[in-house]
RNA sequence: GGAGAGGUGGCUGAGUGGUUGAAAGCGGCUCCCUGCUAAGGAGUUACAGGAGGUAACUUUUGUCGAGGGUUCGAAUCCCUCUCUCUCCGCCA
């Protein structure tokens, strides 16, 4: 969320900020209505005050017992209800002008930072580094392919029973898939982080407090009866999970890392990827996660960016990361280094990993402070994937196929995966 | 799902209509005292919005789970929602 006195006081400089993005936005309507409350607010505030004050004179009456002269306390009440009168519709106007005001506030993306290139969609993307020899070879099979040869997980009966897009896990799929997230939470967890399992259905505030609400309620599945859907990424229970809090800037910066199940309706992606591990409306991911002070945010970012690289660099994967340009960054995001691993099949990289930070953007829709000065202020957060464990599988069996139609497991897996080859029995 | 109890400041916990943003204790912070780790004393200690000041700050309003309502006046009464706890039922 936007700072809204912000909006009041510059919302020139608030749109030239968004143009970045390629959103044209004219926030004068805007800018009046939170003018406008900002009048009703000292408005009402004066009634208040003054009926407080009248309520406290009829209190002293009554109090000092004095053969209390009904005359005036009537004539008193009479003011009070008068009073009372107006306040209410003062404070109806008052809800109806916020109301309005959220609803409008809440559909602002984050600024993109000014050291974010400039660009218009995905192709203005820079590439900043590159790690890793990528494979190049003739005949090389797509994951899915290997998938079906060795037998490592099914689609077809997966989607009588759910639908597309799903997908179930076999033998040494399945457990090439717990080896996965065991090592990233292992090698998290031994690099600061500490581990958090949250649900996976989480509520409607907490989908607002990280940006996915209001304005992309349809890319995730909704539990209607309930007033919960299921988390499109852990990012969602991460920020909520200090909601409200004011947090000891001893504590800071805070870093966890977390498993989940994630969810994602996927509208508007008929037709792309539908074979294989690279686009499911349910995928398991480890994200990792900071609660920084506002100073050290842009160091912690680079740092939660190498801490997810750190894991591709463990199983050998050759990738690059990529600094997305104002046009294509998220919501809530102020800066985003991809990272993106090479699928030989397909001859190009691929996302699995996006290491976000959101400055006090979350912060300010969470509620989430710190303290500074004897002073509150909004704290930042980051989050990055670290990784996506579906996309690390293909990655994995792409990066790892042998002539022979086996592939090979990264040494840093074979403890957790129990072998080193997946081969056909 | 049924029955009951409850949600008060960082924590514990008073407060059932009147100057209560809220007693007390604990914790935190500041200062003082004491030559030892210990102990004692004084003060201070919620959040948000508005107005005024360069600022330290001053002033005003709101907030006792959330939202409505009754009343001149609500932490206290009424309604709705929500969460927690106990018992029963069901269940991995």
């Amino acid at each position: 969320m936007l700072d809204l006195r912000l909006i009041r006081e510059n919302p020139r400089l608030v749109e030239d900020r968004l143009s970045v993005r390629g959103m044209e936005l004219n926030l004068s309507d805007l800018q009046e209505l939170t003018i406008l409350i900002n009048k009703k607010d000292t408005e009402l505030s004066n009634l208040q005050s003054e009926s407080k004050k009248i309520s406290k004179l009829i209190g002293n009456y009554y109090h000092n017992q004095k053969d209390s002269s009904t005359i005036e306390i009537e004539e008193l009440k009479k003011n009070g209800d008068n009073l009372k009168s107006k306040i209410s519709k003062l404070e109806q106007i008052k809800r109806d002008l916020n109301k309005k005001i959220t609803d409008q506030i809440l559909r602002l993306p984050n600024f993109p930072s000014e050291k974010a290139p400039k660009g218009k969609d995905e192709s203005q993307n820079i590439e900043i580094r590159k790690w890793g020899n990528v494979l190049k070879r003739e005949n090389l099979k797509s994951h899915w392919k290997l998938g079906e040869e060795l037998n490592l997980f099914d689609t077809k009966r997966t989607a009588g029973i759910s639908k597309s897009r799903f997908i179930t896990l076999i033998g040494n799929g399945a457990r090439l898939e717990r080896a996965l997230i065991n090592f990233m939470l292992d090698t998290h967890q031994n690099n600061g982080y500490l581990e958090l399992m949250p649900p996976a259905l989480v509520n409607s505030e907490s989908l607002r407090g990280s940006g996915q609400l209001p304005k992309f309620s349809n890319e995730s599945f909704k539990c209607d009866e309930d007033d919960l859907w299921l988390s499109p990424t852990a990012e969602v229970p991460l920020t909520a999970f200090h909601r409200g809090e004011i947090i000891d800037p001893k504590l800071l910066p805070l870093k966890y890392v977390a498993y989940s199940p994630c969810f994602r309706r996927e509208a508007g992606s008929y037709g792309k990827d539908t074979k294989g591990l690279i686009r499911l409306h349910q995928f398991n991911k480890v994200e990792i996660y900071w609660y920084s002070h506002p100073e050290n945010s842009e160091e912690a970012h680079q740092k939660i960016t190498s801490d997810a690289e750190n894991i591709l660099q463990k199983l050998n994967l050759p990738y690059r990361v990529v600094d997305i340009c104002s046009g294509d960054l998220g919501f809530s995001s102020s800066r985003t280094f991809d990272l993106e691993v090479w699928l030989p099949s397909s001859n190009s990289y691929r996302e699995i990993s996006s290491c976000s930070n959101c400055l006090d953007f979350q912060a300010r829709r969470s509620l989430i402070r710190t303290k500074q000065d004897k002073k509150s202020i909004f704290l930042h957060t980051l989050n990055g994937s670290g990784l996506a464990i579906g996309r690390t599988m293909a990655a994995i069996l792409e990066n790892g196929q042998q002539e022979d139609g086996s592939v090979k497991i990264p040494d840093v897996l074979i403890p957790y995966f129990g072998s080193s080859f997946i081969k056909t029995n």
